[in-house]
DNA sequence: CCAAAAACATACTGATTAGTATGTTTTAAA
DNA sequence: TTTAAAACATACTAATCAGTATGTTTTTGG
């Protein structure tokens, strides 16, 4: 990778730590200079403005890191359903990739970007799509296999596994023990085992 | 109420719909005078700071219409699972109580508020408890009769409930139709179902 | 009615913000 | 090695921010 490559991924990767705590809109540009040691002129030479960073940050750390904590883990063996639970499970319990304070980096970016930024928006709608997209499919696979019962939607169950999670990351910010994060695994367990 | 008491809470209610579209830390002090037609003089008698303010729209806004639109719907008439079903339905359907492209405002300030700021942890924290403990006392009603699997703890449901809706209203903000909400309605339906 | 406190009004401050103007240094192709 | 563009550096600006200093007006109890 190139120096200046190097430089603009610093660049957000420093800038994706700092807004997953802070805020998109409290993380100043003025601190993100500071955090990354990088000047002014370097970062609007790589950006155009902060937005510009900010949907960059979007596809080159937060979408990728999507794929390696959440979709990847799908293309395990095993039941379908169990993938699914297992995938989120072992997220949630490693606790590795993220601080419960702070919630669901990607969560955090939809509530407060996207009633305010058209770009934002679009952006996060695909991030968020290419998840559901990814649960669908191992629940179509499962339909097909009869592994799931024939009344229900798999877009449905994407949905509802998709809203339980971010929920749980949403309001799992103001707990300071794992009870909460233990209480959904075991009802989203009832809840997958009744679909099969 | 005196003309004074009726400053702050005009105040208070206008801050509201500000912070509900566009974030606490968005709106700022000068907009909310601009907004409210009332000086500064008078917005810095009412309230120390600007947390001050966002302290008592807390208890004098947002928890009468958390009362009103989730948790007094609870005491109405029939099978507890139902009610709890019901006020949910009826609070996302009738949709004349929010805009679901702003999402949630409980959950909106938990989001942006509780990593940063304690004070706003702690009170919505109690907030939230408010919510759960009304849903844990109708599903113990419903485990005392007989009318709740009896392997399902009260706690864990509950928390799932939070967590759906919370998460609907959450990642609904991306959502430019009612298909997630209905979506999410059937799925707890079969949810709630499963535990009778 | 009258004083004292409550309630409100205006003008300001210093800090912080995103962004720009105008440079210098580094890289890389010819 | 030269040269042009890429990459970075520094100093600034105008706007906005939360909060304060210092007033004036309104309300209220005696």
């Amino acid at each position: 990778m190139s120096k200046a490559q190097n430089t603009r991924l610093h660049i957000l990767n420093k800038s994706f730590d700092l807004i997953y705590v802070n805020g998109y809109q409290a993380t100043s540009v003025d601190k993100i200079i500071e955090t990354t040691q990088v000047t002014k002129g370097a970062f609007y030479y790589h950006f155009k403005d902060k937005e510009d960073m900010g949907l960059a940050m979007i596809d080159d750390v937060l979408l990728p890191r999507l794929n390696r904590i959440l979709i990847n883990p799908l293309s395990d063996e095993g039941h379908p359903l169990d993938r699914i639970y297992n995938s989120i499970k072992t997220n949630l319990l490693t606790g590795k990739d993220f601080d419960p304070r702070y919630g669901c980096p990607m969560n955090n970016l939809i509530q407060e970007m996207s009633p305010i930024s058209s770009g934002f928006k679009t952006k996060l709608k695909k991030v968020i799509n290419h998840w559901r997209e990814a649960l669908i499919s191992v629940l179509d696979e499962a339909k097909n296999a009869g592994q799931l019962n024939s009344n229900i939607e798999p877009n449905d169950v994407a949905n509802f596994i998709i809203v339980g999670y971010e929920g749980l990351r949403a309001t799992g910010k103001l707990e300071t023990n794992m009870n909460l994060y233990k209480s959904y695994i075991r009802q989203l367990k009832f809840y997958l085992d009744n679909l099969k």
